[in-house]
DNA sequence: ATACCTGCAAATGTTTTGCGACTAA
DNA sequence: TTAGTCGCAAAACATTTGCAGGTAT
């Protein structure tokens, strides 16, 4: 199986996309933090590697990365992007604590299913889906 | 059963909240329209009777709107916020064609009942929910 | 050499906020 | 009278784009 850093590079070899350090700085800082990131934190982390990184650089490498199918946005209605891991990573829906802001990934093959079959009624071929499911998590729910 | 103008009248009065023929306007125009109208068009259309009203009080008056229970905000994640009913209209998911932009709304106890089980067997409660199916409709499948 | 890439600053695009004037209650 | 509202312009906010200089291939 192809690693995520082989898949970056033959999608830059197809595109015509050169290497670059700060690029790959940014690669290398969301694919070994395991959680949803911001572009401003990845912008903050990529500047420990590449301290002369600009914001702009960091929202383009993401761009690169997720064409390159590493990576997916994620949008929680807080008016901030978040990325999360895509390869290797089977689909999966959200739960959102709205008051704290943790999320747990959770995934149902029974919904996929009647997502399809709801989609299919309508005459729809589903191309992708985003279930997020808001509410208040265990430890919130005992404040 | 209330209507939304009771239900808004008596929203502005518990509030301290003032009548103002400009958000009625802005209600008016968005009850009048069965569509998922963006702020912009509320805009206009308001224009028609508030000629001077400016994006502002429009944007004040969703505000108020959406927090009277009348309106909600959808996302259909292309950068524009749309409101659609929610008084007297019950919970409902969309299917959205991503080449058309067009959209249907549907509903599904089962998948409904589905996440509620999935979300308690995590410890969630959950306050809402949001479903969104992003494909091709029937015509731009044909083209 | 020739595109591609970079950091910076400026632009973008949508929605919100500050302000002095206005007005419903 | 007085606190909520208004329209306007400016601000806010996250992200993108233009550009002139730098760099991988």
């Amino acid at each position: 199986m192809k690693s995520e850093w082989e898949i970056f590079a033959a999608y830059l070899r197809k595109n015509g996309i050169r290497r670059s350090e700060q690029r790959e700085n940014v690669l290398d800082v969301f694919l070994k933090t395991e959680k949803h990131l911001t572009i401003e934190e990845l912008y903050f982390l990529s500047k420990k590697k590449s301290p002369e990184i600009g914001y702009a650089t960091v929202s383009r490498a993401m761009k690169v990365i997720c064409d390159a199918g590493l990576a997916e946005k994620v949008d929680f209605e807080d008016g901030i992007t978040r990325f999360e891991h895509k390869f290797g990573h089977e689909h999966h829906d959200h739960l959102v604590c709205v008051n704290c802001g943790t999320f747990i990934e959770v995934r149902n093959d029974e919904i996929e299913k009647l997502q399809e079959k709801m989609a299919k009624s309508k005459g729809f071929t589903i191309i992708r889906h985003k279930l997020q499911l808001f509410g208040l998590c265990r430890e919130c729910q005992n404040k």
